[in-house]
DNA sequence: AATTTAACATACACATCTGTTTGTATAAAT
DNA sequence: ATTTATACAAACAGATGTGTATGTTAAATT
């Protein structure tokens, strides 16, 4: 029975969020296509209607995700003034609630993480690393800025503390991802980021009393 | 043709070091028990005989590689006199050197990592929570006596430094294991290491130049 | 020496998943 | 008011993988 044009965008997206549900639970490779019919509601049909085939459907759904505000991180370079510093560690911060709150992202991203990349979804792999490497390569502008005003601290250079920043935060996501969720991402997380920024900055040799209250250790 | 006890071993050791290829190129379900076969020159039947299904290899090949010398740092935390973070700082990178020559715990960790966790193969995943959590304690306990004896810098507490240091060891090897190891694992560990740990010291506000040398940025 | 049994190879039955084809009802076009 | 093309459902054919059953050979056992 012919749907209106609408509904089958409607129908088109319900199968992408059912894709996106059953992919995440029993992985992309385990996953039937009749899986997620029935858990859109639907038939093979509609699916084959829509879509080629999984590897089609399984890049449509990458796609349909919003990826993150690239630029969010490069216009807050560009504010000339204040410590570059406090910009990334907001940025990180900032990500990591997103994260935390978006269970789309989250899902996608486990996905993604624990996708066993065959040659059909190769495509997939080399945008995220195009993704991945522009985010390196505005944290290490960011963190050159940092250290031409002075804010770094000289233990870092701008790529270490890229390097660092990007593995911790890769590590903190994958653990919380791949293992069940089972801390509070955007805490801890911004807990570990202030100590890592805490190090980032450049601490005169006299200790000022005012911005080490930042570094006394936590309880 | 039935063979000796020893040639029994033979294949049957042929068969577990062939599935640790096979499913670190295909990933595990989708790799087939024929692919296997074919790649140990047997067939199905041979694997059948020693494993009862795919599930059961996959176990077998999990538990046939020997784990990581646990007590290593527990052995040398107890070493009274010296400074703790540099034993720590040193089993890291030895971890990383063994980890960037041993392409047998490569593929295991990577087929781990890419592993989509059904319900038969939680035992594994609860196994690796447990060394994983064994392992932390353990750094937790290093990096408090490295605060009692006074060598953590006060920005960091033990839990904090050992979240760090684990993340990004974390976030370390999974972008080298998952994105086709294209950068030298142990160097750029290392240095991060470095950085790393060089943050953790105390730095006395009296610079001592004798070991900030350690501290100038390297180029 | 005869028998048994371990260590497989081979063959088969079964289920599953895929891709395609056909059917069909309805919205849209004429 | 027909016709047509759309948006699916239902049915089918083919491939593939799994588990098991059976066959076979040589090592152990007696």
């Amino acid at each position: 029975m012919r749907r209106t044009k609408a509904e089958a965008e409607e129908t088109r997206n319900s199968i992408i969020s059912a894709a996106e549900r059953v992919f995440f639970e029993k992985g992309v490779s385990n996953a039937t296509l009749e899986d997620v019919a029935k858990a859109a509601g639907v038939t093979r049909g509609a699916i084959y209607w829509h879509f080629s085939n999984k590897t089609d459907l399984f890049l449509e759904l990458y796609n349909s995700v919003p990826m993150p505000q690239e630029d969010m991180i490069a216009r807050e370079i560009e504010e000339p003034g204040s410590d570059v510093l406090c910009y990334i560690e907001k940025a990180a911060g900032d990500w990591l609630d997103e994260m935390a709150g978006d269970e789309h992202r989250q899902r996608i991203l486990t996905i993604l993480l624990r996708c066993a990349y065959s040659e059909d979804l190769l495509p997939v792999l080399e945008r995220q690393q195009e993704v991945d490497d522009r985010h390196v390569a505005l944290l290490e502008n960011a963190f050159a800025k940092a250290r031409k005003e002075g804010y770094l601290n000289a233990n870092w250079t701008p790529q270490s503390a890229t390097k660092a920043l990007w593995w911790m935060m890769g590590g903190l996501c994958s653990e919380w991802l791949l293992f069940g969720r089972r801390f509070d991402l955007a805490a801890e997380g911004k807990e570990g980021l202030k100590r890592l920024f805490g190090s980032f900055r450049h601490i005169p040799a006299s200790i000022d009393m005012a911005t080490s209250a930042d570094f006394q250790p936590v309880a």
